[in-house]
DNA sequence: TGGATATGTAATCAGTGATTACATGAGTTG
DNA sequence: CAACTCATGTAATCACTGATTACATATCCA
């Protein structure tokens, strides 16, 4: 007998530590609560020691701040489906498109969300990658409402900064009500699908010509 | 000299505790940050031991469940100051008075408005002064929205629900997009009342009619 | 083969929210 | 005024947390 018999415990070395505690991680969270997370619960579900984890994430918010990167990737990936089919095509349209995704992603996603909208469980600024991917992606409402103004989309008199701030907080506004539970008239298991359609639907009519 | 000299170490009884631990609480949360806020701190702060604000909070969600109701009712105040003003004026003005002092407030006091949208730190709707508080405020924007569409101040085509659901998104999503430092080109100790104020023009602008 | 290095464990630390048993003193009642 | 009651404080303690350290083990490369 050598020894090599049954599960063989696996290694001593895990082998992909990183990504099984990022899942862990999420899960834990889908479970439970992005709150009451604790690293300890996060190694225990890798099957790892409870200071295994601080091997590869210097502290807790390193490690909520990788699932958030992960998130942030995941969100443009989204929102940037919605937009490539519809190139050169309405800017009004695009921008609702993008809404649309955005909300739509935050409402199949809020765990996630909640992770990268979080500013005190990660560290968003200290990370070049959300930094970067947040900034893209302001980047492109900028541009978007660049063109719908010069193509004659936007409603007179409004100004081309102040339009696309406002449209940003709009859609952060309801994504981030959702994921906090803020409106007594949404029933908690049921995403407002319809309520986001209709209010953007609004927005959307509102600051468009004609 | 009857024995009442000097500070008298108080009496063992604190005789005004529960303030003193709000009071306590605000201060320590504007010093250190809501999540890093300790009910041990609070009580060393309040010259009491630790186990002392449990004599008076179950736990430290109703603690800052009760700094929270403080804040609401500030809030709420200065909302209704705002409009007390303008009784039977124009209600699309009427609309953006209450964003504007809504939004003042929120930049004003970071740390309750904080603690007020926050759904982990306190327990929203366990406390009935939050939520009828919460709710009274929806229901001036319902109202000013459907005297809005009545006078023809509103824009044509926008749904009545939807709109009023819009604003209050959007200026929540301003709000918070403040207390969470989500704007790189907001400078940290300079709350962005310019931009806020270009944003919620834009909006005004949007869903009124002319 | 062997030694440096990355990656795991075990033990331990201070700090946390919370509970319990006990101490104190304020207020009421005879 | 004395004694009883009870709200309100303390002290000790619990389980749990994030984090650090010393040590063990496997992997990789000369």
């Amino acid at each position: 007998m050598t020894g090599e018999s049954l599960p063989h415990k696996s290694t001593y070395h895990h082998g992909n530590l990183v990504e099984a505690l990022l899942e862990a991680a999420v899960a834990l969270i889908e479970e439970k609560g992005v709150d009451v997370l604790s690293v300890r619960e996060v190694a225990k579900r890798a099957g790892v020691s409870p200071g295994a984890p601080f091997r590869h994430f210097p502290n807790k918010t390193a490690l909520l701040t990788a699932v958030a990167e992960q998130a942030m990737v995941r969100l443009s990936a989204s929102v940037s489906a919605a937009l490539g089919e519809r190139d050169g095509a309405d800017p009004i349209g695009s921008i609702e498109a993008m809404g649309r995704a955005y909300l739509h992603w935050a409402f199949e996603n809020p765990t996630h969300f909640q992770v990268i909208s979080s500013r005190s469980l990660i560290d968003f600024h200290g990370s070049p990658k959300l930094v970067e991917a947040n900034e893209a992606l302001r980047q492109v409402v900028v541009r978007l409402f660049r063109e719908a103004q010069a193509r004659g989309r936007l409603r007179a008199g409004l100004d081309l900064e102040d339009a696309g701030f406002a449209a940003r907080a709009f859609v952060y506004g309801v994504a981030r009500m959702w994921v906090d539970r803020h409106f007594p008239e949404w029933k908690i298991e049921k995403p407002p699908l319809s309520a986001m359609e209709g209010a953007l639907t609004a927005f959307i009519r509102s600051i468009s010509a004609d």
